[in-house]
DNA sequence: CTTAAAATATGAGATATCTCACATTATTGT
DNA sequence: ACAATAATGTGAGATATCTCATATTTTAAG
């Protein structure tokens, strides 16, 4: 992790406008190479960050060994502010994907902060959405068989016609078990849905992707 | 529903604290029957409520005719909230379990709500720990089989060693079959852990659903 | 009190998903 | 360039969970 100084994005930063006082003489700017631990699982952070470029991943271990990638976090997304908000709230490992640019407010400021109504208005937003997200990822985790929910994330991530996601990502992001993903993907192929290109796979039938994700209809 | 008229919770009411502005005025009290829709799926309310007394269920309907029940409400919860945030927000239907007293603020007054720093935070605060709670129930429905899952509800829902919750309820919640539900059940009074007493099911042995339970160990 | 609707119950067979064991290929750090 | 680690791939058998069909009992509505 390196703190980059004087950079231009901490004068005119996104988040300044949110804020009644002069937040640019707190606010630093942090660099995370790629595959670095942003939160540890457990312990929380002594930052609110603010992703500005770059993509994360959220995960959580269970007792039973198995892992769940929550979310992915993206740009002009918060991290930490749940701790920020509950010093009680147990924190989620945050990992990078890419090297990740993002703004940095100390929690000594956790009070200032805490009282901009215009700041709070945002987090209330971010917050919602969140819920909302996790909500629908929830019940269409338990109302839909793997074969649909993949059928969604393969048109989500894919590129062109071109999917190549890692599994072992994507195993633990839908929550099934790597073989049962590599039996699924299989199944597709053999539909003619899929066509495996040396280490990617191909779209060659998307109207099917979309029939099989349709049914999950979240508004 | 009915809409009470000078009641005493209007003029001291657990939320006047959180606003700069005379919330009496327009705070209203609604009292709703049990078994009676609050939010009807996919139609905004147009209130943002707070209840005071009562539980309710939130449910949404898959296009697959599955039905989640994706949580219940209890008293100093809001309801309405994510409506009044982003009015591009899908609602999902708000049935009450029992009669419900809730305070409701028409959303007529959004703009002055919205701007009220010490409600914002407490809305905050409310949104995070719901967030918190779906994340985990996502991630524990995908990472354990439904015994653990039903010996922690169990446990939550027991009335001291008698379980009584109904079987329809239980299966949209924990996102499992009818079928399923009752399976593990049985399950439960092969092994001794429960008895069939009736309608209900006694709780033979408390240790053996606490170790079930004791697995999803969530923070 | 009667009837319709909701909730409970159970069997049998299908399917989705998991575990484990093991082999092969990338990727990464030194 | 090499070794260690991570990611991919496959088979076989187990288990969790679903669907459907059908019967009985309870609850709610008129």
């Amino acid at each position: 992790m390196q703190i980059l100084k004087n950079h231009p994005s901490l004068q005119h930063n996104p988040l300044s406008h949110l804020f009644s006082f002069p937040i640019h003489e707190v606010i630093q700017l942090h660099q995370f190479e790629r595959g670095e631990w942003i939160v540890r699982e457990g312990t929380p952070p002594n930052y609110l960050f603010y992703v500005l470029e770059g993509t994360a991943k959220i995960y959580m271990t269970h007792q039973n060994g198995k892992i769940s990638l929550l979310n992915f976090i993206m740009p002009f997304e918060f991290i930490g502010e749940m701790e920020l908000l509950q010093a009680s709230f147990y924190s989620k490992g945050v990992q990078t994907s890419t090297k990740v640019t993002c703004l940095a407010i100390p929690y000594t400021c956790r009070d200032q902060i805490l009282e901009d109504p215009l700041f709070l208005r945002h987090l209330c937003l971010f917050l919602s959405e969140k819920t909302a997200k996790m909500t629908i990822k929830y019940s269409t985790s338990l109302a839909f068989p793997l074969e649909n929910r993949l059928a969604e994330f393969i048109l989500q991530t894919a590129d062109g016609d071109i999917y190549k996601e890692k599994h072992v990502t994507v195993c633990d992001y839908l929550g099934v078990s790597y073989r049962h993903l590599l039996h699924v993907l299989a199944q597709f192929c053999e539909q003619q849905i899929l066509k495996k290109d040396g280490r990617y796979y191909r779209i060659l039938n998307e109207e099917a992707l979309q029939k099989l994700a349709g049914v999950l209809q979240h508004q």
